[in-house]
RNA sequence: GCCGAAGUGGCGGAAUGGCAGACGCGGCGGUCUCAAAAACCGCUGGGGGCAACCUCGUGGGGGUUCGAAUCCCCCCUUCGGCACCA
């Protein structure tokens, strides 16, 4: 090997090496602590870009350092390989799901081992091998066992391009999350996980450290609500149940003045007179036509229709009537509300639209409440128009009109959320299928656990009809009823990707067992994740579902703690040279294996870590490289050309590299452990410089040289592994640098003898003083008042104060 | 509309109450060279000054403080999330 840097001849030896070696490889091991590192797996789309990389390596390079700080470290990676794009691509140009699959796993595997990254690859997971979607089906099974899976009919979220129902969190904007095509509403019986079970549970995160933003996001998406359910008795012949609404304000019931169900609400119909009964069908019928962002548009004038009917205010006895309209949703609460327009803008403009009384139950000091009101106010402060509760207090208010409704019976304290339960049916191929057959004598029937997997059949047509393309293969729907063995139907639904990646992290810690998902041992010795990384988008998505599962495993005894992720990092996105995101349309892509090609894995690795905090993302930059190949390049010269050595440990110099060295242990380990790696490379190149004048300056002690060297290699290990290792090597240190311990550093060494206390006046920097790093304040003010500059500016007057900073600074007030 | 994050040289960024611009790119000057590249050294926010220095400067405006990029209030811009959830 050539003894200038050449990046691809190490870095392809030492890949080669370390996988020979299984240096990555790990076990169980009861006598030291144990640190799972996870960063999201990709979908193999069959191209790594620069984005994954951007989220590897910072994650590989924190993977190490714990390594190095002696834990046992889990860090594996697999495929998240279920899904449209291989559907898709086998509609487009006929080719199987499963080979198309497997020839992008095969690529991007290879494109994942040039970033020379720490991964375990003996552990890795493809979600669509059938070893492990049997276990993502023996899920399903026992979530339905245990009640957390049931087949519902709802109005669920149809996308027209993917052919196929989405869950509420993937429904961004009324449009769907993946092919932004505007989601229309359907009537379907579908599967469900309860995650709403868990709504409650969901909302607490106790123990875990992630970004507030995300917990935020959470718990708005789950949307948690206190009210109350009020039973509104309808004066309709032969309608005998009550209309209930929800609201959260109680308090305001004396000023419902009109109740309002959504169009698709199960009263609706019978409820109407035959005299307005044209016009609320024809709206339902309009209301079904439109779509979700027509409907959920808040700028949208609301509309509705009365549907002849009224109902009966329980507290009063005042008889209101009831409207359709849709800006009140079937799938909140109970799908009718009562009508509070005095206290509820909503509610005001619909009342001011359509004519309807307006009374306000509370006064204000801004509000004249016998005048017209301009607009909805929502508290006050005493109650009024409200019978025996006018005068209680705004606070009050809410508890004594539930106390009173509870007494009475006609309506309960509620907790609402916004939540959904999961649906997990997709009318695709490409997914798991769902372990179930469907028998005319027994119904549903669940495939027992000794048949998993149910394969996914070959060799299947894929035109999208809006139903799976599983129920035309007639050999693999027709199937023996399990309980009886008589012809029965497979259920032909499979289920949604974000299933298979909600318990990979579980799998990893036994990835290879054909009994059980997992084994307790060992799951107990590496679970739950210590550190997992990855990108934001998937905040209420994936970070939702898999806190869902975690907490239902734990309720069936399988894992122990509450929560899968204890602490959470999302990097940022990475973006073009030109500050918009890559894409081959832009002409903004740059390709990491191309970076590579040029510059190698050591340098890419660097520079995405260098161009900004790992959290902020942002714009790469290509020109840029240019100072990581030079810093590259000095490290190389500082470990292989010595300068001239000599024994001088208690010289100044000496004191000077190792107080460099030791100041530079501190600060990359501090910058390691907040994952400020742009700063922390930007030490090492200030280090490397530091030596380079040493070594210029003349001769140097040969053991704080020794010193300087070990340390800079130990410390850039984990961003550059590569070049690390081959000058460890060329040091003749013990193989290998990546298991070598994390450098400790001396504070006795790396504190300066001296300080530079800045002195102003006014707040303006007038002077600067080097003083014994010990100096006290008594003398450091004497010095700076006795300074030539102060003086001149003090120019014979006193000083009104003198404010002294410990080693920082002397400011000198006139 | 609501919630959150951010706004600093030509560029990426550093500094989270105490020297604004660490480190890097780019630029300018120099060493080396027949020359160029590479490497190395020096300088590099604006204005004024021969200089020592002075002055302005962290999106805009106000405030707190001996001292503010940093804390508080108002506004502007950008990005992210949510958005008729009763």
């Amino acid at each position: 090997m050539s003894d200038r840097y050449d990046p691809h001849a190490i870095e392809r030896h030492w890949q080669a090496r370390w996988e020979a070696d299984r240096l990555y490889s790990v076990t169980e091991d009861e006598s030291r602590e144990k640190w799972y590192a996870l960063t999201m797996f990709p979908y193999p789309s069959g191209d790594l870009h620069t984005g994954h990389w951007y989220a590897m390596v910072p994650s590989d390079v924190a993977a190490r350092y714990r390594r190095m700080r002696g834990y046992n470290v889990l860090f594996p990676m697999g495929f998240d390989a279920f899904g449209l794009p291989a559907e898709n691509a086998a509609i487009r140009r006929g080719v199987d799901p499963a080979e198309w699959t497997a020839a992008n796993v095969e690529r991007m595997r290879g494109q994942l081992r040039l970033m020379g990254a720490g991964f375990d690859w003996e552990r890795e997971v493809v979600t669509s091998d059938p070893l492990y979607y049997k276990w993502t089906q023996w899920w399903f099974l026992q979530l339905y066992r245990h009640g957390l899976a049931y087949r519902g009919e709802a109005a669920v979220n149809w996308c027209p391009g993917c052919q196929t129902v989405l869950a509420n969190e993937q429904v961004v904007d009324g449009r769907c999350e993946r092919s932004d095509d505007v989601v229309e509403r359907r009537f379907l019986t579908q599967w469900f996980f309860r995650i709403t079970a868990y709504a409650e549970e969901l909302l607490r995160f106790e123990g875990v450290e992630w970004p507030e933003r995300v917990k935020t996001m959470q718990t708005n998406w789950i949307g948690r609500s206190e009210g109350a359910t009020l039973a509104f008795p309808v004066d309709v012949p032969d309608v005998e149940e009550p209309l209930r609404v929800f609201t959260t304000r109680p308090d305001t019931v004396y000023g419902a003045t009109f109740m309002v169900m959504a169009p698709e609400h199960p009263l609706a119909r019978r409820v109407t007179t035959p005299a307005q009964h044209d016009l609320v069908e024809e709206y339902q019928q309009a209301a079904a036509r439109a779509t979700e962002i027509e409907r959920l548009s808040t700028e949208r004038e609301k509309t509705g229709v009365f549907t002849g009917a009224y109902a009966v205010n329980p507290f009063n006895g005042r008889r209101i009537p009831i409207w359709v309209a849709d800006y009140v949703l079937v799938t909140y609460g109970t799908g009718a509300i009562m009508a509070v327009p005095a206290h509820d803008q909503r509610d005001f403009e619909f009342a001011r639209k359509y004519g309807m009384e307006i009374i306000p139950v509370f006064d204000h000091p801004d509000v004249d409440t016998s005048r017209p009101l301009e607009q909805a106010f929502p508290r006050g402060v005493r109650m009024i128009n409200s019978g025996p509760f006018d005068g209680v207090p705004d606070d009050e208010a809410f508890a004594q009109v539930v106390a009173f409704a509870r007494a009475n019976r006609i309506g309960e304290p509620t907790v609402t959320f916004r939540l959904r339960d999961w649906l997990i049916s997709r009318q695709r191929y490409w997914g798991a299928p769902i372990p179930i057959i469907h028998c005319a004598e027994h119904g549903i029937v669940p495939v027992p656990d000794a048949d998993l997997p149910v394969l996914l059949p070959e060799h299947v047509r894929f035109e999208p009809t809006g139903q799976s393309p599983l129920t035309q293969i007639e050999e693999w729907v027709n199937a023996p009823c399990p309980i009886d063995g008589r012809p029965a139907r497979r259920e032909t639904d499979t289920m949604d990707t974000f299933m298979c990646s909600s318990w990979y992290q579980m799998r990893y810690v036994d990835p290879h067992n054909p009994e059980r998902p997992f084994s307790q041992e060992k799951a107990r010795y590496w679970l739950p994740v210590d550190q997992y990384t990855g990108g934001a988008e998937h905040s209420v998505m994936h970070l939702l579902y898999t806190r869902f599962f975690w907490k239902a495993a734990r309720d069936m005894g399988l894992v122990d703690g509450d929560e899968p992720m204890k602490r959470l990092y999302n990097q940022g996105v990475i973006l073009g040279p030109d500050g918009n995101r890559m894409s081959k349309s832009r002409g903004n892509v740059v390709a990491p294996d191309e970076q590579v090609e040029r510059y190698g894995s050591d340098a890419f690795r660097c520079q995405l870590m260098f161009v900004g905090p790992w959290d902020q993302g942002g714009p790469y930059n290509p020109t840029g490289m240019a100072g990581i190949v030079r810093w590259l390049n000095r490290v190389w010269s500082l470990a292989t050309d010595e300068p001239d050595l000599t024994d001088v440990p208690a010289a100044a110099e000496t004191r000077a590299l190792r107080r460099a060295t030791h100041k530079t242990i501190a600060q990359v380990t501090a910058d390691m452990e907040s994952f400020s790696f742009n700063t922390l490379i930007s030490r090492l190149m200030e280090h490397a410089s530091a030596m380079q004048r040493a070594r210029e300056a003349g001769p140097v002690d040969a053991a704080a040289w020794d010193e300087a060297v070990t340390t800079m290699l130990l410390l850039t290990a984990p961003l550059a592994p590569h070049i690390a290792e081959e000058l460890w090597e060329r040091r003749g240190r013990e193989y290998s640098v990546h298991t070598a311990t994390w450098p400790t550093f001396d504070a006795e060494l790396a504190r300066d003898q001296e300080v530079e206390i800045v002195v102003q006046v006014n707040g303006k920097v007038r002077d600067r003083l080097v003083l014994p790093a010990d100096v006290g304040e008594a003398e450091a003010r004497e010095a700076a008042l006795a300074s030539e500059r102060v003086r001149e500016w003090l120019d014979g007057r006193e000083p009104r104060r003198v404010v002294y900073i410990p080693g920082r600074l002397v400011n000198v007030v006139m």
